[in-house]
DNA sequence: GACTATGTAACAATAGTTGTTACATATGAT
DNA sequence: ATCATATGTAACAACTATTGTTACATAGTC
């Protein structure tokens, strides 16, 4: 959804956008636009302004942000899968695995991320764009 | 926690181990684990058998199981993030974006795939041993 | 100062996962 | 054969996370 919201703002080339148009585009709620503008916006990739006639805009050109910083912005909060975990010590394998497991899903995040880097919020704009034209 | 498990089978090298210990272990109930045998055997990473003195052991080596293997034998049912979208068909971007940013993600699953597959089980496993040896 | 759009809180609705109990069924042991 | 054991499976409660909704204070424009 974030790329979404991303690629509408890219679409409309540096102007101010509300999130209530965003909010139609991505057919849901202001607030869930506004939620998600706000983590976008620690990010540094959306610049909001308050106001009449405001919203939001990127902060930088379509081909200077990456889908891995838009993946880390989004997923930063969420670590795979640690779902309340209470490891028991008494087994011989449980005490250590964790952490073991930890490094080496820390380093396939990594590549994952190393692959969304390769590809531009323009190259999904131009992308999707042609896929509309061949239609 | 389907590698903790295959883990602690793997440990157990080729003994057949009941899901109550395996639950003991993972400190999880007894069908928890039944259900992720379930799919561990439909994926032929385990082997199960019903009975007295039966259960569940691993169907190859422990180097010959690498990561990703157990990563798609878990995770096939949930692909990414395709949470109940409605795509807005009125709005231009909406329209065409999905199965862009579908190729994209599925490309960014196989890097991380790639990745996952130079670790076997067994790898995992040494490193266990060695780090808890370590304390 | 009125209007507009964001920031934010509170809360309901929904979905997905995990945990629990219960029971039928198949297998091995005696 | 009979019995004990362990899985397969269903039904359901508990919990968590996400999404959606309403409401309102606040900041910036005109």
């Amino acid at each position: 959804m974030a790329v979404h919201v991303l690629a509408v703002l890219a679409y409309k080339e540096g102007d101010r956008v509300t999130s209530a148009f965003l909010a139609g585009s991505v057919n849901t709620n202001p607030v869930i636009i506004r939620r998600l503008l706000l983590t976008l916006q620690r990010a540094k990739l959306v610049d909001t302004c308050k106001g009449a006639g405001s919203g939001s805009r990127l902060n930088r050109s379509p081909g200077r942000i990456n889908l891995a910083e838009i993946y880390r912005a989004v997923e930063e909060a969420e670590p795979f899968a640690t779902p309340a975990r209470k490891p028991n010590t008494a087994c011989p394998v449980g005490h250590c695995i964790r952490k073991e497991l930890d490094r080496i899903f820390e380093s396939a995040q990594k590549a994952l991320e190393r692959d969304l880097e390769k590809t531009s919020l323009a190259d999904v704009i131009n992308a999707v764009k042609a896929s509309c034209a061949a239609k």
